[in-house]
DNA sequence: AATAAATGACGTAAAAATACGTCGAAACAT
DNA sequence: ATGTTTCGACGTATTTTTACGTCATTTATT
């Protein structure tokens, strides 16, 4: 395996963009805040909260895991998701206040400055 | 042109989403963090800064300004790179606190935040 | 005017992310 | 036991990102 070009920069950078990436796409973003809102964790099909495939968003759910922000633990033939609490700290830590950012979700307008 | 599957998110999700992904490159935050490191904005080839190609690296900086978190300026033969406050205190508004990030990366503090 | 230096624009190959169909394993229901 | 539901695993087509070489343009320099 040649080595990656990511691997060129401080190992600091690299997690950070990681977390970052991990963000950075809409339906993992619909999957943090639906379960941010919640109280308890959620058992069910998180597939018809996202308006994509199954398949897909098993997918963007793998890297949320890999991520370390959320967590799925089997119960029964179901699935329970829920934050995981130290990666959202890890965000708080970071500077990511998860919190504002999901207020901001619904309400947050863009217009130019 | 097709309908992109991202547009089958709620704007805010979007927009969101792509902040982050502007975020989500070690070279990008390498970037940031050197401009944002500096008093003023730095006049000069940022190449030699990031470790990959010069036009590699003119690739991301152009995202980084499409993204509206920095700006570029011409003056004479050479561009005048800056932070755009607008951008940074957007993502302040949305819960990311850049200068908390930057202390992370290297313990170093702004006087502007 | 001719040359060099700096930097963006364009084209393109390689890698990664995205999206989904299909299959299979585990648990539950009948 | 047989069938159904749930959901991850695997394979793969498409799109996007990444990385870079080359060329063009603009401004300094000689």
């Amino acid at each position: 395996m040649p080595q990656a070009k990511t691997d060129l920069f401080d190992n600091d950078l690299q997690e950070l963009a990681l977390i970052f990436k991990a963000l950075g796409h809409p339906a993992r973003l619909q999957i943090l805040k639906f379960l941010g809102n919640r109280d308890a964790c959620f058992s069910g099909d998180i597939t018809e909260i996202v308006p994509l495939g199954r398949t897909t968003v098993n997918q963007h759910i793998a890297e949320l895991k890999k991520a370390g922000l959320i967590k799925g633990t089997i119960q029964g033939s179901k699935t329970n998701y829920c934050l995981n609490p130290c990666g959202i700290e890890k965000l708080t830590k970071l500077g990511i206040d998860f919190c504002t950012e999901l207020e901001n979700i619904n309400n947050f307008q863009s217009k130019e400055c």
